[in-house]
DNA sequence: ATGAAAGCGCTAACAC
DNA sequence: GTGTTAGCGCTTTCAT
């Protein structure tokens, strides 16, 4: 590989002006400046990223901390990294990787030892032992996830208590009396439960404000019994076609367990009962046939903190607030976000 | 942030011997040892990553190309990057993650810009054009994937075909006469079809083997209509407790969408028929009733590349063959691999 | 408009 | 044992 020395070399001029031509400085003769880009393209010369960001104080690299054990939400986090991944490059970004693992000290590393220029804290749980060192930083950072404490910290998550009144709003409208929630097992994973509970919530005063029949049915575990026996307590007096139940299922794993329980009760989603899921768009139009599904779309989610991360690195001064709940996209038929 | 120079003053020593103690070289005075170590401990001392990489022409970092687009798999890619984020940092090495879409050109960014020690190309296709570029990188590369010509890279992936025939010696060894697989929508993702096609190959030469009666089913789309198709052309004169029918399915998505079919038919796996999946060992068990599973680990595959990727930092000299195909564990009922 | 030179923070000969 | 010094590749004053 070359260095800017060389290009300099075979150009015929001083690295000083190479890194003028790099850099787009105004003041360069023409001609000067072809010869110069000429030999960079003949030497393939890119710049050094070490020395770039010794001198420039910036590593161009946005570093995000996953939660890669504890999370439930498996299929969620993808669309996450992605988005991360490709809303990094445009601006000249790199995404560095980092497991939740480990932990505050993790993030004090990333900062002392300069490997990146912003931080992004994913899956933030309402106790987290992260946030008051990431606040010390002097480092932006920003966090996903909606924790007890924010310590001044830009928070984004999706609004999950709009996308229950959404999926209520949906069902109601559909001429459906009787609205369920069908909540996950509490387990393990306090943020899961975090984001199931505001949506429970969301649901439920929706269903009050509408005047619906509203009613939980816990799932205790992650089985297809303890689904079906959620199931039974939901629909309780029964589901048919005049009076149809509504369920809401915040779950992905309880949703992927309900699917076969009602196939093998000859219950249709769509028909007999209404099912809305709430997860991403693309899993839910894969269900056959489609489900309703108010949006869980973490595409949003993640592009909304790649804003708050560059705004930041911008030098963009903070709006107020700082917690940034993100609206669920309206449901299909047009239900309008609040 | 403070530098090796500050803790030099405060320890009252020279940067020279600040490097000597961080880099544990011998022939520091244990006193004086004592005394950098207590400076750092003060400062919060951690050397600068740009500095060190610059210097030592070692970036600590391994890339990781993912493909994000494309992939049908959405599922299996997740417990890779958690492998290779957690193997990375004991080796004292960050993951840096681009997306495939950067192409052979983001291959040359990585290694001109010199990002990284090493690259992991991750879901190569059968013709990729990423190949011939990373093959010439001054940098060790990994291939995640069998790739139609591997130009000297060294290749890891599941060895598909051994588990296709796993499932099917499971399923002649419990009794089953009659062996189907059903195959997934050939569509848009080259990758899939690889290993796919890999898995029936392998299911399909272990099958005459043993002597049993032996089918393909294609599954022409991902809905629910093509899967039930699928399943009425696998399993032909029917299928019971007597003869039953054994059902290989190497797709995720078709999976998900198997279960809620065979319910609504009343067909229990396990009783009436067997299903043998291909996914990881978790999604297996979730379902319910567990599923029998040719396990396809993608955290096998993952330690293994990574493995590579540290012998050849290490500067281990490669083994010949190139291609290392990884066997799926025996299943659970014992059948020894192979 | 261009170049010479210093320095970002670290390491490693080489002196002593 | 420890310090002096040069240099990794880049940017950026300050001269010219």
């Amino acid at each position: 590989v070359s260095t800017s020395k060389d290009v300099a070399r075979v150009a015929g001029v001083s690295q000083t002006t190479v890194s003028y031509v790099i850099n787009g400085r105004s003041g360069v003769a023409p001609e000067t400046r072809r010869r110069v880009e000429e030999a960079m393209a003949q030497l393939q010369y890119e710049p050094n990223a070490g020395a770039r960001a010794l001198k420039n104080q910036r590593t161009q690299a946005v570093a995000v901390m996953m939660p890669f054990g504890l999370t439930v939400d498996r299929l969620g986090v993808l669309p996450f990294i992605e988005t991360f991944a490709s809303r990094a490059r445009p601006e000249n970004h790199d995404v560095l990787l980092v497991t939740a693992d480990e932990g505050p000290d993790g993030l004090l590393r990333l900062s002392r030892q300069r490997l990146c220029d912003a931080i992004v804290l994913m899956d933030v749980v309402t106790e987290d032992p992260r946030i008051p060192i990431a606040a010390e930083l002097d480092l932006p950072v920003v966090v996903v996830g909606v924790p007890a404490h924010r310590a001044g910290l830009p928070c984004v998550d999706l609004d999950y208590e709009l996308a229950g009144a959404l999926a209520v709003d949906e069902l109601v409208m559909s001429g459906h009396r009787r609205v369920r929630v069908l909540g996950a097992p509490l387990s393990r994973t306090p943020y899961e439960v975090n984001c199931i509970r505001r949506v429970q919530r969301g649901a439920a005063d929706a269903a009050i404000r509408r005047g619906a029949d509203f009613g939980l049915a816990s799932v205790s575990e992650t089985t297809s019994a303890a689904v079906a026996a959620a199931l039974d307590t939901a629909l309780g007096a029964g589901t048919s076609a005049d009076d149809p139940v509504g369920l809401v299922v915040p779950s992905r794993q309880v949703l992927m367990l309900l699917l076969p329980v009602l196939a093998s009760r000859r219950l249709r989603p769509g028909r007999d009962l209404s099912v809305v899921a709430q997860c991403e768009d693309d899993m839910a139009a894969a269900a056959d046939p489609p489900l309703s599904n108010a949006s869980v779309e973490p595409r949003a989610v993640a592009n909304r903190a790649m804003d708050l991360v560059f705004a930041a690195l911008r030098g963009d001064p903070r709006d107020g607030s700082d917690l940034h709940l993100v609206a669920p996209p309206a449901s299909p038929d047009g239900t309008p976000p609040s």
